[in-house]
This record gives structure tokens, C-alpha cells and sequence, in this order.
DNA sequence: AAGTAATTGTGATATATGTTACTTAATTGA
DNA sequence: TCAATTAAGTAACATATATCACAATTACTT
């Protein structure tokens, strides 16, 4: 089963070879809905290949405050832990599942050889190294360029998307969370965006137009 | 004298046989203060390495506002670049000589070989990726979580830093552009941090304390 | 030396966001 | 069904940053 998974969604950045030896060597892990999957700090001997689900990639300052930088989607590897493990430093973010999700954790040393014999692999690293620093970029024109309102609209648009449904459920508290704002704020402008036709308010839920 | 440069600069982290294939293929370039090493949407067929000097990457909006994210300094190489040869996608960043620097342009296509057969190429790209991560990390937190105040004074420090003497030249226009902050709110904070006694101002410079 | 340009200082005011306090509405659970 | 809890709405005020206008200072040019 677990191979299955992995075929379906790893079948076209990995070859045959690799893909059943990771399924051999690989450790399955199912994670349930906003469950830690790897927290701040911790020391990473694996890299995750995400299967199923989605999670939330978060960096959090000393004093406790969070930023949601971008998400992991099936077929995604989390760069960050690549990082932590050749630098054998700790890890930098946080990673939460924001559906439940499964994956499959790979030792290290494999992944060592892998990058030293398999084209595939590197392509598929050196691929989602572009991805993330894409993604980070997004992030830091977020912050540096754009005002709450469009932030706030674009992380609807963007969860929305992550999702597939126009209809999030998700409350307030939640969202200025990942925003890094507070609740008040983002319920201010979140009728803002109401009275803009751009989504549509209910409890714990936002319809995006 | 590229070669000794090349050699001074990275024989701790390419080998021997490496730098003199590179010192072979690479073209050597150099640039004056100011200059656009590299612009946004430009394509790129080379992955530079910095021999001299530092180099700003900067981000910019469609409004024309841009921002620092971090600096380059010599024995490094531009990850961007590596990210946009390898997807033949357009620069998403801008690269500008913070002061007088030489660099190596090295052709994509001996790049690709090279990181086929060569672990101290797979390394130095592997670890060069982790560095820029962490640098844009840094980059997020500061846009995040902090006050202009403090994104100011880290910024003269890390300025400082750069270019190795505590009293850097400099005007606050140029500072707020870095910043995507305005030059009267520049001017006004460097005030406050004097009167902090963290800084001492003069008329195109500032020391850090 | 005088005039011009570049740089910096600063008050006044506008806007965006943060904070506090409280109300209203929906949901849950005994 | 009613009390308790959670979520959302909103007014009032505080603070950070942006913007405008102009003065003061320093450097540069002729």
C-alpha cells in the first residue's frame, strides 16, 4: 500500500530502482491533523516524502510568535530537514499537519548515496530546493510589500487552494496566528473583504469567491 | 593570479582538480560599486562564484519597491542563479556590487557534469543551499517579528560586518531603500538609536558602537 | 566667497496595525 | 432547555510607520 502511494505520487521525479528502495527502507508515518510532525529544535535523522495530506511549514520568533512561511503538498520533500541533517544542525521551523497526512521517513545515510548514484534523486533535491526558495520569496514579498488586507487575502486564496474547497473552515484566531497579527485585526478586515464581495463570513468557515 | 584568487578562496571546499577545470572553463569578471551583476528577469546560463567583494541580493515588487534580503561575500555563489539555470527560468532577484568585486561566471553545462561526478561540487552547492535558506530565514524573521527600530540596527551591524569596519559610509536614502522603509523614517530612528547611544551619526556615515 | 546641490533634521498630520474591553451570536453539553 | 463555552463583531484608544512640507547643515562648484 504504502508503495502504491509512493509510486502514484513520487512515479514521476523518481526512478523504478529508487522508489522501491525507499519503499523498502523507508519508514511509513501517519500523522493526524495538527499533530507536530517535526518541531523546533529537534535534531532530524530522516527526510520526510509527504504521501498524502498537506503541512504547514512555521517559524517561530523567542517570544512565541508564529509565521506560517508555506506549505508541503503530496509529492513534496521538506528541504529544511535536508538542510538539518547534512549540517547536522536543529531544526529551524516547525512542521504541523494541517490535514491528517502520511508519509515516509528516510534514514539519512541512504539519501548520502542516493545523491552520489542516482540521478533522479538529485534532480528531485536540486528541484525542490527551487521550489522552496520560490516559495520563501513569496513569502518575503508578503511581508515586505504587502499591507494585512492582501495578506490576509491571499493566504484565504492560497488555503483555499491547498484545500480544494472554496469553503475553508478555519476561525479567526487560527488565521491571525499564521499572520502573525491578532484576532481583531484580521476579523476587521475580514469584513472588509465581506463588504468587498471578495469572500463570505460564517462561523469557523470563509467561502472565497 | 584568477587561479591563486580561486585557490585563496575555495580550496577549502573544492578540490584541486575542480578549481583548475574552473580556473579553465570560467570567465573571470570584474565589477565597480553599483554595478547590476545581475538583473531581475534576466536569463542566465552561468553560476557565478565570488572571488572579491560582496554582492547584495535584492527583491523587488512590481511598484519598483525593493528590499534587501542578504549579502554574497567572497567564496560564495548565488544559489538564485544555480536555481534558475537548472529550471530555465528568469533571475527572480537582483545582484549588485556592494563594492568593487571579481567573480568567476562558470557555464552551466560543466556545472551539470560536475555535480554529477564530483562530491566536493555536490557539497559546496548542498551547503551553499543551507546557507542561503538560513539567510532567508533571517530575512522573514526580521520582516516578521521585528520593529523597524531593531530591523534598522541589525541592518548597521550586519553592514558593519560586511564591510569590516565599524564606521560605514553611507546615506539614509540609500538605507530606507534597503529597507523598503522612507528616508525621513530612517532618519528619525538613527536619531533614536543615538540618543541610545548605539550609533553615532555624521554626514554620509555611521558608526556602530 | 557665493551660490547651488545634496544630505539630514524635524514638526505636523495621515494611515495601518495593535490593544483593550466589551457585546453579540452560535455551539456544546449537562 | 438552559448555562457555559467558544467564536465573532465592534468601539475606543495606542502606537508604529508613512507622507508632506520645509528648515538647517554640509559639501561641491565656479
Amino acid at each position: 500500500m504504502n508503495t502504491n502511494l509512493l509510486n502514484q505520487k513520487f512515479a514521476h521525479t523518481l526512478d523504478e530502482d529508487l522508489i522501491s528502495e525507499i519503499s523498502e527502507k523507508g519508514i511509513f508515518k501517519a500523522f493526524k491533523k495538527d499533530d507536530i510532525i517535526i518541531d523546533i529544535n529537534q535534531t532530524l535523522n530522516f527526510i520526510p516524502l509527504l504521501l498524502t495530506g498537506d503541512i504547514k511549514i512555521i517559524r517561530e520568533d523567542t517570544d512565541g510568535n508564529e509565521l506560517l512561511i508555506y506549505f508541503l503538498e503530496a509529492g513534496d520533500t521538506c528541504t529544511m530537514s535536508l538542510t538539518c541533517c547534512l549540517g547536522t544542525t536543529k531544526s529551524k521551523i516547525r512542521a504541523v499537519a494541517e490535514k491528517d497526512s502520511s508519509l515516509i521517513m528516510i534514514p539519512v545515510q541512504n539519501m548520502q548515496t542516493w545523491f552520489h548514484n542516482n540521478e533522479s534523486w538529485r534532480n528531485f533535491i536540486l528541484q525542490s530546493y527551487q521550489i522552496r526558495f520560490d516559495e520563501m520569496l513569496e513569502a518575503i514579498d508578503s511581508l515586505a510589500f504587502m499591507k494585512m488586507d492582501e495578506r490576509l487575502y491571499k493566504y484565504l486564496k492560497n488555503m483555499a487552494m491547498v484545500d480544494e474547497t472554496k469553503t475553508i473552515s478555519i476561525k479567526h484566531q487560527d488565521i491571525a496566528e499564521d499572520l502573525n497579527t491578532s484576532r481583531v485585526v484580521v476579523s476587521r478586515l475580514l469584513k472588509k473583504l465581506e463588504n468587498e464581495n471578495k469572500i463570505k463570513l460564517g462561523r469557523n468557515k470563509i467561502e472565497v469567491a
